[in-house]
DNA sequence: GATGAATGAGTTTTCATTCAT
DNA sequence: GATGAATGAAAACTCATTCAT
């Protein structure tokens, strides 16, 4: 940590810079990249477009900035996630767990970040998914190896492809977690995260 | 069906508007809603852009017929898939199967609909969302009947409420329709689609 | 000529065309290029702005073709003049008269043109440049031959290089025609715009 | 010469000074006035963009004050040269000669200029103009009296007004120098300046 | 006195929508 | 009824200028 070395400019300048990131999560949550301008998004962090503009060369500057930024907040919330836990089934249960409470967190920058994980991007040029989805395809080998682990372990069973497997981890959380952030009263995200797991442990697990 | 009583001039027009349809879907998911112009669909389309604005009010009006009419096959699709299949699991398989074939024969509209389902839509205002997602809502519920079903006739153990594992069902399916849209090479989408669904049954079927 | 076959549609935007031009040739060589707006010129040619670029992809493309259309009108002038005449002398004559008619009869371009041949232009990318400087190095080697022919025939004395010669008497043409547009009543243009040529003729004519 | 009484500080300011426009002028004649921003113009010549403003009211200022500054420089060598020399034929060739010098020396400066003095300024409500303009003319009638005294004392024809020939040998030289500048290779200026001078002259001087 | 961060007016450009032909 | 020219509001972005530190 160096963060007693920033002057006090610098650390105002950082400051500043979250505040314009932080409004233009608001409204690109809120209405989306192409709905929100750059006038928008200055006056709501209160400064002058110009302001925004010595920040961020442009608007989709801003925007990668922004959706990287966060996307590496999750990545390793995750990935830290996975690699404590005494075995194989606390590791995924710790990983459905940070997965909820990163999510639940960070509702607003969530329908953000699927956007450009599975929606039709705006974005076509975009080399910024490249850098998400590298950290995705991470993300599945490394739940993957713990499934093979699992499987050479004999403590799972074979039922398919450890890649698969944890492609079904990942789907099955984020289903429950949309659920509960389109109706949070009727689908609640199960108290116990383990009911996701157990959905597929069920199965897998050799008794 | 009237089919037989539309004029030859009513026959016409639906021709046109279909083709109207067909240009704008092609763009908006080539190039995403913001980045396609009303001129350019009416160009692709071969009509003048004034002909455009007779059939569909406004570019939004345009959008929501287009996402709505596709939504609307989908969903037609999988419920009479699901209707059809002597018991449960049959059933299930007829909703996996279905949804490969609706999906890979559209892919070019598949982005564009889970951008509307899941991504930050850019279109906020938009009541479209109301009307999918009843679809979808319904869906799930046919879904959980039939787990329903399964559990009461002893078929399924209750690994989780049915709701739950309609949900579960869902997202694995798509997950591996995605994983295989990126990249159908390396990630094919199972030839037997009963993989998917036996992850699932795996735990669940009572043996 | 094939003008009767432009329908009355082609017609319009001919002379709409026409106006834009005008406009912008006014508001260029009132302020400058860059203090005039595509805003005023459109309202000054009592045009909305989109319509402006409908016919010009942008401000450069508006300016380009603005200068290359006076100055191909200028160069043909030039050249026709050129041409006739029966002796060398002759010729000159004409080439001195014809360049006073155009100046005179275009003053307010003829800023614009020099700025872009002289001056040190705003556009520093312009492929501008290259079609224009062509065209007057095309006319200074008419001159040189001109001169080259006179002085075969024994008709001038060889006081210095042909070209150099062509390139004196273009200059000495502009020196006044700058003199009379800076000053119309205190250094009119010569009546007889003989003496322009006889302040070289003089040192070269063979008596 | 004061030079003494200023003080350190005093020193010091006009060294800045002298920086800045220095800065200004380099920008200015490689990208044109308006391509070149202030803070682009601080940042060359070292200094923040506030203390520009302190030296330079506004933008429009420090330009006028550059090209005054140059053009002062410009007067103070041509005038110097005009008034040195026996007779009218030397103080023209040494005209001829003090302005290539000048030219060749400071060629940024020279297309900055004739865009002031030819070209469509972009700088339309510049008194600047008046300034440079008193100083052309009073070059020309410089040389003009030079012609008039010449004529008088039958050194020369009068073959035409005597500010028509100050216009002549001043385009003349122009000219050559321009052809120069745009290619030096294959436009050298004359090595013995006085063929310009003899291209008049040759027609002039009573032998 | 020097600094350079902050400002916001002003510019270019696009495109959904209208309406006269 | 079809057409597509014309419109102008709205957006991204720049940069001369100011002023608090």
């Amino acid at each position: 940590m160096q963060r007693k070395t920033l002057s006090r400019r610098e650390r105002e300048k950082l400051t500043q810079r979250q505040e314009m990131l932080a409004a233009a999560l608001e409204l690109f949550s809120e209405k989306g990249y192409h709905n929100s301008s750059m006038q928008e998004i200055a006056t709501r962090a209160e400064f002058a477009i110009g302001t925004l503009y010595k920040f961020f060369k442009n608007k989709e500057d801003l925007y990668k900035t922004l959706i990287l930024e966060q996307s590496d907040k999750f990545h390793t919330a995750i990935m830290t996630a996975l690699e404590e836990g005494e075995d194989e089934v606390e590791k995924l249960q710790n990983y459905v767990r940070a997965k909820g409470t990163v999510f639940m967190n960070n509702v607003s920058v969530i329908r953000l970040y699927f956007a450009e994980t599975r929606g039709a991007s705006f974005n076509i040029k975009a080399g910024l998914d490249g850098e998400i989805r590298k950290q995705c395809e991470q993300t599945l080998q490394t739940i993957a190896r713990i499934f093979e682990s699992g499987i050479k372990r004999r403590r799972f069973k074979k039922i398919a492809e450890s890649y698969q497997l944890a492609l079904a981890i990942d789907s099955l959380s984020n289903a429950f977690l949309f659920s509960w952030l389109e109706a949070p009263e009727t689908h609640p995200y199960p108290e116990d995260p383990d009911i996701i797991l157990n959905i597929l442990l069920k199965g897998l697990v050799i008794n």
